[in-house]
DNA sequence: GATGAATGAGACTTCATTCAT
DNA sequence: TATGAATGAAGTCTCATTCAT
C-alpha cells in the first residue's frame, strides 16, 4: 500500500487537473498517471479505484474550508457579516483552485454516488452551518422573518456554482471574487427598488376656530 | 435517415428517461433502444451519435419554453412581474418534466460541447431575454441601479438548478413550484430586515387653550 | 446476441483447442478469437464470459454421450456387458475428441464452480446411471455382493481420467481404445491369480489285497 | 536467498493452504505472504517464482512417502501385500494432509510443467516402484498373467485421485482410509461373481466286492 | 426503413516480480 | 535478511458504431 504522501498528492493533483479538464469518463488513468509521473499501477496503490480517486479530491479542500470557517466565524459578529464572509471564502476557494472548482461544480455536485460517500460528510456539514447561520439571522431579527433558510442557501450556493460553471465553459466571469459584492448586494437587499422614501408625516393641528368640520 | 416522427419521439423520450436516471456515460445505446422498442442500429438512423441524441433532447422543450415566454411576456406589465413569470415558468417546466430537468441541470449545463451546438442557441436566447428584462428593470427604476444583470440572472438560474439537482439527488424539495414565492421573495427583497421604520415622532404641544379635549 | 450456430461452433471448437493446449488461465480470449476467425468482442456476443465459454464446451459431448448410452444400453443384456459398453464408449469419446478429453479431465473435473453449473447436470446423470448399473449387477448376482458401487464407479472413471491425463502430459498411452480390454479385465476379474484350479479329486479304490496298509 | 528454514516452512504451508483452497491462478502471492506472516517480497527470497513455490510443495511429502515405502516394503512378503500396503499408505498420506492431497490431485497432476521438474523425480520413482511390484507379482504368479502393469497402476492411482477430487468438490467420501478395503477388494478380485464352483462330480462305481465298507 | 450481427478501440484493473533501503 | 513501494505487462470485457441484408 503506497504511503508516500508526496506521491499521493502528486496523483491527487494530477487527477484534479485531468478530471477538471476532461471530465470523469473522458479522463483516463493513464493520463492521470502520466501527469503524476507514476505508472498506472501505482495509482492503485494509493486509491482503490478511479472513482475513489475522484471522490478523494475534495477531502482536503473541504476540510480546510470548513475548519477555516469555524475559526473565522467566531470572530465575526452578526449573521449578516458571517454570511458575507462565507460567500467571500467560497469565491476565494474557487478562484484560488479553479480545477477543484470545476471538479466540484461539474462532476461531484451532480453525482448521486458521491453523496453516499464519507468524503461528502464535511460538505454536508458546511451546508448545515450555512443553514444555521441563516436561521439564527432570522431568529435575531437581522434577516427578514418568513425566509426559507434552505432556499436562501440554495441561492448562495447555486449562484456561485453557476458562475463557476459559466467560467469553465464560457470563460467569464474571469474573476470570481470581483462578483462578491454584486452577489451579496442582491442576496441582502434584493433587486427591487424600495418604494420612494415616504418621509415623515407631521400633522399640525392649530386651535383656531373652524367654521365647518366637514 | 429515419423519418418516422413517432419513432423519433420514442427514441428521444427513452433517451431522456435513461440519461436522467443513469447519466450520460452510464446509459447505453442498448438500454435506450430497448426503452424505445427499437434496435440499437435504428437509433443511428435518427441520430448520428449518442452525443447528438443527448443534445437533441432539449430542442423541443427549450423552443416551446422560449416561444411561450415571448407570447406571455407581451401581456405582462412591469419587469418585476416579467421576472416573476419567468421564474414560475421555469419551475413549472422542470416540475412537469423532471427527467428533462435532470438531463439539463446535471448533464447539459456542465457540457462544454453542448455550448457549441446549434441546439444551444435557443437556450442562449432565453438567457439573453432574462438579462434584458433585468436591464430594463434597472433602466426604468423598478430594480435598483448598480445591479449586475448577469449576476442577477445567475442567481435566478443557479438557484433553480441547485434545487433541481438537490431534488434529483436528495429527493427534496419534492415540489419545485412551491418554492417559487420563497425564491422570488429573496430575489426581490433580499434577506435583510430593513431598518425599523425610523419615522421621527414629533410631539408638538401648543400652550393655547383648547376648546375640546376630545 | 450472436445467433449464427456455425460461428458459435467455431468459437467453441477454438476454445476447446486452446483450453486443451494451454489451460484455462493461460489461454486468452484473443487466441480463441483468432482461432475462430472472429474478433474478441464477437466471443462475448455468444458467451457471457470466458468461464461460461469453458463450461459450454462439454454440453454437446456429454449430451450426445448420455443419449447414446440410453439408446444402446437398452439392447444390451447383462450389467456386465453394459459396464463394458460404457467403458468402450467413454474411451472412444476421449479418443475421438482428445481436446475435449483434456478439457474435461484437466480443467473441468477439478473445478468446483463447474459442479454448480447447469451444464454439469448431464454429467451428473451419467454418473448416476453408472452407479445404477453397478447396483443392479450386484442385485442380480452378476457382480459380487458387498461391492461399494461408488468405489467401483470411481475406479472406472478415475482410471480412464488418469490415462487421459497421462496421454496429455507424457504422450502415452497413444491409443486409449486399446487399453479397454486391460481395464475391463482388471475391473471384472481383479489382479489376483485365483487359487490353483483345485480340480476334481477322484479316489479310486481297487479291491486287491494289500500287504501293508501303512 | 532466504535461509531461515522455519520461515521457509511457514511460506510453504501457507502456499499449500491457499493453493488447495483457491487453485493456482486464483491464489495470489499476497495471500500466501499474509498467511505466512511475511511480506510479498520475502517469498521471493525463498522461492524464485510463484510456480517454483507450487512445485516445491510436494518435495517433502513425496520424499517421506517414498522413503517410508522403501523401508516398509522390505518387511512385507508378497506383492499382493505390498500393493495393499501402498494403497493404505497413499490413502493415509492424503487423509492426513488433505491440502497437499488437493494440490497434488487438482493442480500438480494436471500440470505439464511439473513433469519436467526435478521435484517430480521422486514421484516418478514412486510410480516406477508400483509398476515393478505389479510386474513381480505377475512374474511370481501372485497376479494373473497378461495383466498390463501400467493399467493396473493407473487404476490404483486414478481411483484414489478420483476420490480425493470428489472429496474436495463434493465433500464425500468424508473419510478416505475407510475406502481402502473396497478399493483393494475390487482391485484384487474384480467385480464379477466367480462362476459357481462348477467342479464336475464323477461317481465311479466299480462292481467288485469290497472287503470293508468303512 | 429497420436491424442482427460484428467489431475496433480502449479502459480499468490485477498481480507477479523487482529493487533500493 | 526483510520489505515497502513501484511497475510492466497483460487480460477481460464493454460499448458505440457500422453495414449488409
Amino acid at each position: 500500500m503506497g504511503k508516500n504522501p508526496t506521491k499521493r498528492m502528486a496523483i491527487l493533483n494530477s487527477a484534479e487537473h485531468i478530471f477538471a479538464e476532461r471530465g470523469f469518463h473522458e479522463a483516463t488513468i493513464s493520463e492521470i498517471a502520466a501527469g503524476a509521473n507514476v505508472s498506472d499501477a501505482t495509482i492503485y496503490e494509493y486509491f482503490p479505484s478511479k472513482e475513489a480517486l475522484l471522490f478523494a479530491i475534495p477531502a482536503e479542500y473541504s476540510l480546510k474550508f470548513q475548519m477555516g470557517n469555524r475559526h473565522i466565524l467566531k470572530y465575526i459578529k452578526g449573521q449578516k457579516n458571517k454570511l458575507r464572509a462565507i460567500i467571500y471564502r467560497l469565491l476565494e476557494l474557487y478562484e484560488d483552485n479553479p480545477e477543484y472548482a470545476n471538479v466540484t461544480a461539474m462532476i461531484l455536485k451532480t453525482s448521486r454516488k458521491f453523496t453516499e460517500t464519507a468524503e461528502y460528510e464535511v460538505i454536508r456539514e458546511s451546508a448545515r452551518m450555512m443553514r444555521e447561520i441563516i436561521e439564527e439571522g432570522i431568529a435575531n431579527g437581522e434577516f427578514r422573518p418568513n425566509l426559507n433558510p434552505v432556499i436562501v442557501r440554495s441561492m448562495m450556493v447555486g449562484t456561485i456554482d453557476n458562475l463557476v460553471v459559466r467560467k469553465a465553459i464560457l470563460g467569464k466571469p474571469e474573476n470570481l471574487m470581483e462578483q462578491a459584492e454584486s452577489i451579496i448586494d442582491v442576496l441582502f437587499n434584493g433587486v427591487l427598488q424600495p418604494p420612494a422614501e415616504e418621509g415623515i408625516n407631521i400633522h399640525l393641528t392649530l386651535d383656531q376656530p373652524k367654521k365647518d368640520e366637514s
